[in-house]
DNA sequence: CATGAATGAGAATTCATTCAT
DNA sequence: TATGAATGAATTCTCATTCAT
């Protein structure tokens, strides 16, 4: 009666997880046109008919795994959330989040699924703005109510918070990310050149925004 | 041999940009794998034949289409180049600049090949890598080397011209630019709000890098 | 054994019928080919193993489902029968027999099961023979042995008794019949429609078989 | 240059007639689900490709056939109405009429193609009502035309000229096609059980409609 | 040279049936 | 006994590329 023991998933909900598993890393490296059912199936090592009957079609499983990976951008907002939130240092403090920010963004994951959702933007327009709103929108959108409450706070002078947001992000990631939107197979840049280009996106921000 | 008359194109040279017409539309509104030999054969109302006499096979015709559309770069960044050489107005014409560079940018043909550029980097990296250094890098290349002038001319306080050349383009560029690779068929952005960006990406370039 | 309590059909009685009342109605609206197994378990709630262990295969489930379907045949026979048995107005009791023959014949499930056979005599040659004698060719025997009655009583005159029971019952059914073979979706035929095909089948027949 | 000789089709023409003709005998043996793309280009002798290239799809080449198929309806229609128009004979006429339509009926490509169009009813409501239309009531329709003259000439007594013209054809053809419909593979009738199913209906048909 | 056809494979999806738990 | 999974093939349709005329 008790025939599953409480720590495991279940054959069924193990298969399911190994379908994800699967889909996940071949639609990332091959695209959505690029990855077969076929290969899903042999990769998961899953019958075909398991896979359509978790999943209905390939759209649909394509969708489950693109909002899926949009599971933990709640945690990453709300680690930078809390340091900016009463920090004592701003220099100090924005310096770590842009290492953190910029850490996060460059994993190879988060890159692929970056391009992936580009590749596909025309074919899922839903899929990818949902996408837009989940992750990259909702961490700018974080970030500027961190700056609106420095600015409440006198530390930073700025007019609208979300242009800052946006000025802050991308100073820091987007020579990192651009570079790496198009070359997929390079050298990854090593963590003394992230760090400064976290550190110099800093300075510029400062600059601008710093209450004198 | 003088069986063509020289005001014309010959009846090949005709087909042969019939198809590379034809083929650059389709691949940048469905993508490589999203369009067909078949189609490209049909929308440019030559045979099959016509197309593989001309190209080998469809890989190579991508590739010239991607390489043939960097041609233009150049031009770009001569304005570019010639709009800051001899500034006597920074705020004004760094101004001018980025808003030129917004609305090169912000073209939906540039934006579809970027597109396409990122979806198949990781099936023609080379490909992507070439198209990465005739466009993007080139044209930071060249703002690198003005700003260089700018601060031998004390206009500028930089230590690192590419770097500073990258926060100025990407202060400008990325916001739009982010939001229309994941929202394809979206309104785009109005004027006002492209020249704003413009604006307020030179405002935090200045407050930067511009000598006391 | 006596694990059964009587009253009850017993758990796998009452399986083995709503697989049979899930089937009938599958395989009447969506054909022999356009019903799976799947589908058919899923209805009827049970595990694709139950269906096959009550009855081996598809074409074996399909073959039960269509000879137990003519069991009422035997009803409608003897209402027939009885109407005419001991007529004192043969117009009448024609009439009467008339429209309960379209009435019975123009129901739904008789349509499709109709329409069922029809489509799949080329495949189950032996059960479109079997359901032809024991529905309509067995009423059209039934009412050439009134007819023959009727005739012995002088009511009636006629060489070929079954010629006559063909000409009275398609003279009855044909119309409505064949219109909605062909429109299985449409509107069906009010009771006043009905009711005409029946009166008007009546007159001419008994205008070709009462005796003078 | 001359290059096809005017009499021929021309192989493209040809290949689509091939397709045609191995489609037809394909569906109406196995049926719509019952025919598969890859036999009619088997049986055609074609490339997949060719059929598709010519036809679309599997329903644009089922409903082209079905409705190619009605296009000699109209021969019949004329040679009935040519055989009643100046009838001198009216019971001989309408004998000729009456073994002229149930020979046409009675042909295999006929009753196969009425069994086809029965079972795709559900699928193919639009087609299924468009052959109905075509053939079976055309023929009707033309049908009452002739009787409705008869009877303004005198030679028949009817309120309803299509209601005579059902009971007309029904009492001739009933019989023959219902027991055809139920038994695709049996022997066929004889030509003397044909002539006698005319012979019959037609004096049924007389008794209640001819003018005294 | 250009057209239609062919090739040969591969995609997504479904099915009837059987196995293992 | 019943469930989920597997099997293995079939179906519709598409594609890149090559022949033959």
């Amino acid at each position: 009666m008790a025939d599953e023991r409480p720590q495991e998933e279940g054959r069924s909900a193990r298969k399911r997880s190994a379908i994800l598993e699967a889909a996940t890393e071949l639609f990332l490296c091959n695209g959505y046109q690029g990855t077969s059912m076929d290969e899903i199936a042999a990769v998961a090592a899953v019958s075909k008919q398991t896979v359509y009957k978790n999943f209905t079609d390939k759209e649909q499983l394509f969708g489950d795994i693109i909002l899926g990976a949009t599971d933990r951008v709640g945690e990453f907002v709300d680690v930078i959330t809390a340091a900016l939130a009463e920090t004592e240092d701003l220099e100090r403090d924005l310096g770590l989040v842009a290492r953190r920010y910029i850490a996060t963004v460059i994993q190879p994951r988060v890159l692929q699924l970056r391009r992936l959702l580009i590749a596909e933007a025309g074919r899922f327009p839903d899929l990818a703005r949902a996408y837009y709103q989940r992750a990259p929108e909702r961490t700018i959108t974080a970030l500027a109510a961190c700056f609106q409450d420095l600015a409440d706070r006198g530390l930073l002078r700025l007019d609208d918070a979300h242009l800052a947001a946006n000025h802050f992000a991308w100073l820091i990631l987007s020579t990192p990310m651009d570079k790496a939107m198009f070359h997929e197979h390079d050298e990854p840049f090593t963590a003394a050149e992230l760090e400064r280009f976290a550190d110099e996106g800093v300075r510029v921000f400062l600059a601008a925004y710093r209450r004198a």
